[in-house]
RNA sequence: GCCCGGAUGGCGGAAUUGGUAGACGCGCUGGACUCAAAAUCCAGUGUCCCUUAAAGACGUGCGGGUUCGAUUCCCGCUCUGGGCACCA
């Protein structure tokens, strides 16, 4: 018999979903494990081949798991709230919801093709109303909440309120509080709140009509659609994850997690230890302290001027009459410019004198105050001391302008470029002459503590995350509002359903839920923006675990059983986003109780991209002659992306290409040894360079296990590859060759005759291979292992069902439609899924030995095991010659004897 | 500019962390089976010298160093992938 992979794979596929096979129930008799793939948006354009890499090798682990007796929970859903499908509906008037049900049914008819092990039962769309319930709820938890500094947790914000009713809080005082109006309360709260409403500066992007998070930004463009983005005040919603900070970057050391992605979310975060320090300020006449941050409290002897940012309220204060004028210019000139063209000209320097004079509070000092872009409002506080001869923003800024640099350290040129460094001997600086950098850092904090000039202070860079969108494909928010304050709508009126629509398109930046019917609660009006796509995304991990339970997002004994994500896959590109949002989500579940674990994700790995490979055919230019690769030099040509489909290991069918396109029909091409040999490229996968492979196609013409194993064999999932469909012969062959050890022909080869001790020892040799490896996700060595032994199985035409069996158990987490037809024909009525994974006796692996001494100076100081295999007689020889040639040093113990067969390598001395 | 990572045959990639470099697969060459093809099987395959073999020399991006021994560790470069980018 034949291996019939179409016939297995559609039988197995077919039992596995109407048994449900991976069905999974909380089990506490069994350990738990729970393997987790970051869920896909489901695009119109379905699955290419490198979508589903990171599920194969998540898959694989969670079979993998299962086999060594973990109830696994591994779960698949969609992330169906998003732009693309909104993008679509106002070009064709089809509602979202229709497309996102086509791309869903599409994705999971493809998903179903490879034959995963996931439990469909607990799938769910993010834009489902029995999911987005929770994230709604979530939300109004984090609008009922602040973030306590002392305890350094969220707390209901009626704790804060009961505060500012009995003791004052912050610069609220117990009359202050009984005097304010119902709104100026609102307005209080929402100072504390951990989603709250405030006027920031937002990356508005006119092309999507919507503003977006500083992840969905890059280069000034937005990610999704590529429209330029500008900075904006407005009023929006966002999450205090900035109040977070701290613990996401504290908490990063506990997980297991790659170093490069801990390190991302680091830099994202941004830790920085300075010193907050108040100047005096002079504005005509008017002293008025502010506040500035700096990190080299040291350089305070050489502050030569200050600078604002020009979104700081201090601007207004602190500008002179006479120099009204001038500012407001540049003001404006620097409104004008949208985030792109600021970055781009990064490298000018622009600003303008306010007028107005800082005093160092150190010397006395006065220094001019002026105004730049290249300090930011959103950080620190605005405003800084400016170091010229030591900070190089600083310095090109003082020579654009003329402003004094005083060197601070011994030896320090700053006649061409400040010195940056914080090391060296300081100078000019008073009472830290002498000292180096770090100690004068150090000195410089104590003393302006001690005199109360400022106080130490940690900032990060992480902003708080703006939440609104205005746009219509996203969860509404459960906000209405009552006489102009924001007022939850309660709990169990949750979900607040999506209102239907005529027209997706905002217009004049008003959101597309304005217009819709009867959008308020008892009359009073909604909120008319909707959530961003993170927010579905943070906590679906959650759900996944009661995914049914429609009075909690998850139950305790649920999340008490599986607690969090064992092993997380999914790509880098959401370092800074995803994994953010979700571990702030999480943590802020935690504080309320919610969920027992304070991390979401315990290991992370992230797969590689699988980029395309295109091919190319060379137009003589001016004709319809194509040369071959080989040969183009010698013509003038044009390079033309041709489908892959028509060329097979680079060479160009050429009937098919003639009828691929009418221009082709009568082509005539130049050939090299009777062929045509396309050039290649490796190119990201699209359609528009004719290099796209569905997976669908690969499982028709060689199978979902043969996809599966090709995937993996391919190179480490962590790294980035291309497609090249070159190699996966030699997986397809193996699989071919494991089945023949069961069948030649027609029968059946397996017996019940015990395994030679050969075939015992091929079988452990992958055991023991197989488990390092797929612990350490190295998926390609242990393939490679799993060819050795069913290689050496062949040869040595094992029948042995003692071997056999285990074999098949082995295959199973990365082939398992053809492990489970072996399985049955092995006589067996249960799921290969539930058998075990077979336990390792390394002694199975180790030969016999022979032993010779080793003496030198006629004194015998060790002993070499040799295996006998490795060990013919000569080797002897060799040992009596290493005696003779090399010296023995008295104090070394030998660790370690190197042999190949016939020679002693080397001796390991320690 | 700053911070990570990578560089190994014709190709994808191995190498128990300092100990036989090139596992496994692809490709290629030759052979067996076949009328033929497909499939399958066998042998060879880093480079150089050589008719061949043996033997040898050289070989993990480049230049140094440590070591009995370096793909692995250290110093200095080159190229390359990714992240951050006025964060005071």
């Amino acid at each position: 018999m034949d291996y019939d992979f179409r016939k297995i794979e559609k039988k197995w596929q077919k039992r596995w979903a109407e048994e449900k096979t991976y069905k999974t129930v909380e089990d506490p008799s069994k350990p738990k494990f729970y393997v987790l793939d970051m869920f896909p948006y489901p695009s119109g354009a379905g699955l290419h081949v490198g979508h589903p890499l990171g599920y194969i090798a998540s898959d694989i682990y969670a079979r993998y798991k299962r086999l060594k007796g973990f109830n696994v929970l591994h779960p698949m859903g969609y992330d169906a709230f998003g732009l693309p499908a909104e993008q679509y509906a106002i070009q064709t008037g089809q509602h979202p919801e229709k497309t996102t049900t086509e791309n869903v049914a599409r994705y999971r008819s493809q998903l179903d093709r490879i034959g995963f092990s996931f439990d469909w039962d607990r799938s769910f769309r993010t834009c489902d109303p029995d999911y987005y319930k929770w994230t709604q709820w979530a939300f109004l938890r984090m609008f009922k909440s602040w973030y306590d500094p002392q305890m350094d947790k969220a707390r209901p914000i009626n704790e804060l309120i009961s505060k500012f009713e009995t003791t004052g809080y912050d610069d609220i005082t117990p009359e202050a509080w009984k005097k304010a109006s119902e709104k100026e309360k609102a307005d209080i709260l929402m100072r504390y709140r951990i989603a709250y409403q405030g006027e920031t500066s937002v990356n508005w992007c006119e092309g999507l009509g919507t503003v977006l998070a500083n992840d969905e930004v890059k280069d000034g463009l937005s990610v999704r659609g590529g429209f330029p983005v500008e900075q904006k005040k407005m009023t929006q919603w966002q999450l205090r994850v900035s109040a977070y900070a701290g613990r996401l970057l504290d908490s990063l050391d506990s997980l297991d997690w790659t170093d490069s992605l801990k390190e991302m979310q680091r830099n994202w975060i941004g830790r920085s230890e300075g010193t907050e320090m108040v100047f005096d300020t002079v504005c005509g006449d008017v002293h008025k302290p502010i506040t500035i941050f700096t990190t080299r409290a040291d350089t305070v002897f050489g502050v030569t001027f200050m600078v604002l940012a020009p979104e700081s309220e201090l601007v207004d204060e602190l500008t002179t009459p006479e120099q009204k004028e001038a500012v407001e210019a540049y003001i404006k000139e620097v409104k004008k410019k949208t985030e792109r063209e600021r970055i781009a000209e990064t490298k000018s320097v622009t600003g303008v004198f306010s007028g107005s004079y800082g005093i160092n509070p150190l010397t006395g000092e006065k220094v001019p105050i002026w105004i730049s872009e290249y300090v930011l409002a959103g950080y620190g506080t605005g405003a800084i001391m400016a170091v010229p001869a030591h900070d190089s923003r600083d310095y090109a800024f003082a020579k654009k302008f003329g402003l004094p640099i005083i060197p601070l350290i011994e030896g320090a040129d700053v006649s061409e470029q400040s010195f940056d460094a914080k090391e060296g001997i300081m100078i000019n600086s008073g009472f830290l002459n002498g000292m180096n950098v770090k100690e004068a850092i150090e000195a410089a904090k104590d003393y302006v503590e001690a005199h109360g000039l400022g106080r130490r202070k940690t900032n990060y860079r992480l902003r708080d995350a703006i939440f609104s969108r205005q746009r219509y494909w996203g969860e509404p928010f459960p906000i209405y509002y009552k006489d102009g304050i924001a007022t939850p709508i309660p709990d169990e009126k949750l979900p607040l359903e999506l209102p239907e629509i005529e027209s997706y398109k905002s217009k004049n930046g008003e959101a597309p839920l304005a217009r819709a019917k009867d959008w308020n609660y008892k009359g009073h009006p909604l909120e008319t923006s909707t959530m961003p796509g993170f927010a579905g995304s943070s906590a679906y991990y959650l759900r996944y675990m009661d995914p049914h339970n429609s009075e909690e997002l998850v139950s305790a004994p649920a999340d008490k059983y599986w607690r969090n994500v064992d092993l997380y896959v999914g790509g880098t590109e959401h370092a800074t986003g995803h994994l953010i949002y979700s571990r702030f989500w999480n943590k802020f579940l935690f504080d309320l109780g919610y969920v027992c674990e304070d991390e979401p994700f315990r290991k992370l790995v992230n797969q590689g991209m699988i980029q395309g490979r295109s091919n190319f055919v060379y137009r003589v230019v001016g004709t319809n002659k194509f040369v071959s690769s080989g040969l183009k030099d010698k013509y003038d040509t044009t390079e033309i992306h041709v489908d892959i489909n028509i060329v097979h290991n680079d060479k160009l069918d050429l009937e098919a290409f003639k009828a691929w396109r009418p221009e082709y029909n009568d082509a005539e091409f130049i050939l090299e040894n009777g062929e045509y040999i396309c050039g290649w490229a490796v190119e990201k996968m699209s359609k528009s360079m004719y290099n796209v492979v569905n997976p669908d196609d690969i499982c028709e013409t060689y199978g979902a296990d043969t996809l599966r194993l090709y995937e993996m064999f391919l190179g480490p999932v962590e790294q980035s590859k291309p497609w090249d469909t070159k190699g996966i012969d030699g997986v397809n062959r193996f699989l071919r060759k494991f089945w023949r050890l069961y069948y030649d022909r027609e029968n059946f080869l397996v017996c019940d005759k015990p395994a030679s001790p050969a075939e015992l020892k091929a079988l452990h040799k992958l055991i023991g291979k197989e488990q390092e490896d797929i612990e350490a996700f190295s998926y390609n060595t242990t393939i490679s292992a799993f060819m050795i032994a069913v290689n050496e199985l062949t040869d040595l035409k094992c029948c042995s069902r003692e071997v056999l069996e285990p074999l098949v158990v082995l295959l199973c987490p990365f082939a398992p439609h053809i492990a489970e037809e072996l399985w049955e024909k092995l006589g067996h009525t249960t799921s290969v899924t539930v058998a075990s994974f077979p336990e390792y006796k390394p002694e199975l692996t180790v030969e016999d030995s022979v032993t010779y001494p080793v003496s030198f100076n006629g004194k015998t100081r060790f002993t070499v095991n040799l295996p006998k295999s490795a060990a013919p007689a000569d080797v002897e020889a060799q040992i009596r010659a290493m005696e003779q040639t090399s010296k023995w040093v008295g104090e070394q113990t030998i660790v370690k004897v190197i042999v190949v067969p016939g020679r002693i390598v080397n001796v390991v001395l320690k």
